[in-house]
DNA sequence: CTATCATTCAATGAAACGATAGAATGATGG
DNA sequence: CCATCATTCTATCGTTTCATTGAATGATAG
């Protein structure tokens, strides 16, 4: 006979499965594209073998799955609602873990002492871009940029941003977005176009969640 | 300067919180109603200074609170949406864990040899509560009936179910539910009014889940 | 078919977790 | 203020998790 304790069990796995840093580090950089473990290892500064032990165990938690391409594993996300449930997870404890506030405070810190210019939210982009007078702006790598990203983004990538100047249109508001509410590139773009006089605020959320919720998306 | 590293690690810190069985039924206990470290201990087959000590664990990670009531300690959850978190991690989990689904298939084993009524979605339930020709049957024990409950539903423990027969409309279709998804009163309902010739389906929620979308309850 | 590269496996030690038992604390009722 | 009840704390032991190391496996290019 089944009872309810053993569904909790295995429940208890996935979860635990999430109960560590670096494997939410080696989801998250999966939401925004699948990768090798070489790749995933050196974007989450683990190393080869560690990562590689991470994956299986998330891999035994069926949160990804792994395919051989030539000499190279590559992971990937199995279920769009691995991002859903890292979101809400996100929501819980910012919302209860004083812990969590200090930290995501401390994060914005920067932002705040510029000015503080809020953050927009997802439903704010989205009647922003219906209204047609903002531009997008990615500036995740080119790789991740690649894999999908946001209707009509522009991407320049961090490190090249004042050398790729030109790309952005001087007489829209820029919305700049990156990998996650976490992800300090926007933060850091959103600063450095603040000083530069322009327009510029940031989306509070990512390109993971933006696909995640079933909005549309570019290859 | 705060890496994201550190946000992540705090994260871990709740979804580890959620990495235990036992944790996991305690959660779903005061999903249905606030509760002593006593009543919480008897209902999840626990100790007392077990049960006492995952409490602990779900306070440091924000995820109950507790408050004193005279000699006794009173949990409840800090927030509606771990109902929704541990939703999602279901969802997640079934789909994408192969001995999850060998595990709740046996568990509705039960109902397919039964005759297969499908367990009623919760769209399905809220169209035919507003056509207004079923009943709500709501088989928990009184004290969470107590503490809560679906708009007009009728409250017949399990145990006393053929002696309270008489509150039951025999002209109505009777959808019954209890706890949750795997909560096994509601099955165990429907498998015996089916035996009795009355026209009954499973709501595939309960009432924590009615209640954490938003949806009315009374009390 | 061998050298190389990417990944996994196996073994180790340190740290964290989980259950238990028994002592300690805190509130209450006489 | 003492006895009782509910809960928490402390200490212990066995188990699991985590990072590291080095060896093993699998695929490919010459």
């Amino acid at each position: 006979m089944t009872s309810q304790q053993d569904l909790l069990d295995t429940l208890a796995l996935v979860a635990r499965a999430l109960g560590n840093g670096h494997r939410l580090a080696l989801l998250e950089r999966l939401a925004q594209a699948e990768a090798s473990v070489d790749t995933l290892a050196s974007t989450t500064d683990l190393t080869v073998g560690n990562a590689s032990q991470h994956l299986q165990q998330l891999r035994r938690a069926g949160l990804v799955t792994a395919s051989r391409s030539g000499k190279q594993m590559i992971y990937r996300l199995t279920d769009e609602r691995i991002v859903l449930l890292m979101g809400l997870l996100r929501q819980v404890a910012e919302t209860n873990l004083a812990e969590m506030e200090r930290l995501v405070g401390r994060l914005f810190a920067d932002d705040d002492a510029q000015g503080a210019l809020e953050a927009v939210s997802r439903r704010e982009l989205l009647a922003k871009l219906q209204g047609g007078q903002v531009a997008l702006l990615d500036v995740r790598p080119e790789e991740e940029y690649a894999a999908g990203h946001l209707p009509e983004a522009i991407n320049i990538p961090l490190a090249q941003l004042e050398a790729m100047l030109d790309r952005l249109p001087r007489d829209k508001e820029i919305i700049a977005y990156c990998r996650g509410p976490y992800c300090a590139l926007s933060h850091e773009a959103v600063q450095r176009l603040h000083q530069l006089g322009y327009r510029v605020r940031r989306f509070e959320e990512g390109y993971p969640e933006w696909k995640a919720a079933g909005l549309p998306v570019m290859r």
